[in-house]
DNA sequence: GGACCTTTGAAGCAC
DNA sequence: GTGCTTCAAAGGTCC
């Protein structure tokens, strides 16, 4: 029980903070002596950026106001619509609350109760029964009442993640997106989140890489012996059997067996063409009539460039000046009142200086420019972010799964 | 009460 | 090495 650190974590700032409570890094390594004397030294970090971080972490009391909010946004350039897919020049304050106290660590507590490097760590949750999305009661510590449930806590605690880029971006403008479009439902703030991270210039992006970067070198040092895997497989495993047996996409367990095991290009649907391909092969398309059904669709692709060439080389002037989203797959929801102010499909919530990419195009009824390789603008700081490796077949609130569009076609990596 | 939804990125896992 | 899966946050929704 001494080892615990009630901590408090403030929700987009906004209600009472619920607190956490964080175990010592040595009550998971017995090792870890090496981390909290000296981290900023360690880690390389400075100063400057534990302010980068004080946002998602605790800051002392007084200390709030004097920080601006993280990121130090400013206003960007506003776009005649109406809030949430945009950027908006937003009104600098936080909620009363916006010093994000979350965590801390009793060994990284300096004397105000900070650590030196003014990054506590919030991997950290007690072993609640409900630890999978809610790991911590909200109430559990706000409210004064006895405690019953610590007194059986030996339990080990669960270690979570480091929070990647956008989980921080995400942390940080969600209460802003809650604010401006009164919305709830995470699910929907979290697309408009997603667009906005995409509408971020390559700057704005990188601190959160930084960030992200930071707070895994940080986890990492707290928790040395910590791996992903110890969470793997902790949740419960999607039923994919639903997914499988979905009628509107049912392509996955319809081969038969001989093109299932034929070739590795057979069974890979990443590209909008294969993925063509691949529902004509579940119609009934013979094995002889592939390649023959690949040429004409080459033949086709062929034919569309050279139809609207001069359209494409506008628009490959575009993407070449202006800074390239990676994906653009997104659809906003019609219900929430942060939804397109224009069309259904999410394009006038993009940015509107922002071309249609490759794959929206793909999608449209107007035919796409050829999938000429084109080449990408300067390539940013993401420092190591990959492409889009995976896919989540989600079929549900949009009827299509963004997921799986968006990660199927492969939309071309920052 | 718990899974799902939704997003991106990191890491694990399987082949 | 490549591609797929899982998990991280969050809170409403549904079963």
């Amino acid at each position: 029980m001494s080892n615990k650190v009630s901590v408090v974590q403030q929700s987009h700032g906004m209600p009472p903070l619920p607190l956490l409570q964080y175990p010592s890094a040595d009550h998971f390594n017995p090792s870890p002596p090496h981390l909290p004397t000296d981290m900023s030294q360690k880690t390389g970090m400075h100063r400057h950026q534990s302010q980068d971080l004080s946002s998602f972490y605790s800051l002392p009391p007084g200390g709030v106001s004097q920080i601006t909010p993280s990121m130090s946004w400013q206003p960007q350039p506003v776009y005649p619509l109406s809030s949430c897919g945009f950027r908006q020049p937003y009104s600098s304050s936080l909620p009363s609350s916006s010093s994000y106290p979350r965590f801390s660590h009793s060994l990284m507590l300096g004397p105000s109760g900070m650590h030196p490097t003014g990054i506590p760590h919030p991997a950290i949750v007690p072993p609640s029964g409900k630890q999978e999305h809610d790991q911590y009661d909200r109430n559990m510590y706000a409210k004064p009442h006895p405690e019953p449930k610590r007194e059986k806590e030996p339990k080990k605690p669960v270690i979570k993640k480091p929070l990647n880029a956008f989980m921080l971006y995400m942390k940080e403008m969600r209460a802003k997106v809650i604010a401006e479009c009164t919305l709830k439902e995470s699910a929907a703030i979290n697309q408009i989140l997603g667009r906005r991270w995409h509408a971020l210039t390559r700057e704005e992006q990188a601190k959160y890489y930084e960030l992200a970067r930071k707070e895994r070198q940080l986890h990492m040092q707290l928790y040395p012996t910590w791996s992903a895997r110890d969470n793997y497989g902790k949740k419960k495993r999607r039923k994919r059997e639903k997914q499988q047996q979905d009628p509107t996409t049912g392509m996955s367990t319809n081969l038969p067996p001989s093109s299932s095991s034929s070739s590795s290009s057979s069974s890979s649907c990443s590209s909008s063409s294969m993925e063509h391909t691949c529902c004509v092969r579940d119609d009934g398309w013979s094995q002889s009539a592939w390649p023959l059904l690949r040429l004409l669709l080459f033949l086709r692709s062929a034919w569309m460039f050279a139809f609207s060439s001069i359209r494409a080389t506008n628009r490959l002037i575009t993407l070449l000046t202006v800074p390239r989203r990676k994906k653009k797959c997104i659809r906003y929801l019609q219900g929430g009142r942060c939804a397109s102010t224009h069309s259904s499909d999410g394009s006038a919530i993009d940015s509107p200086s922002s071309p249609l990419y490759p794959f929206q195009q793909a999608h449209s009824p107007v035919p796409a420019p050829a999938p000429t390789p084109t080449p990408l603008p300067p390539s940013p700081p993401p420092p190591a972010s990959p492409p889009n490796k995976h896919h989540h077949p989600r079929p549900k609130l949009l009827g299509l799964s963004i997921q799986t569009l968006a990660r199927q076609h492969k939309c071309p990596p920052p």
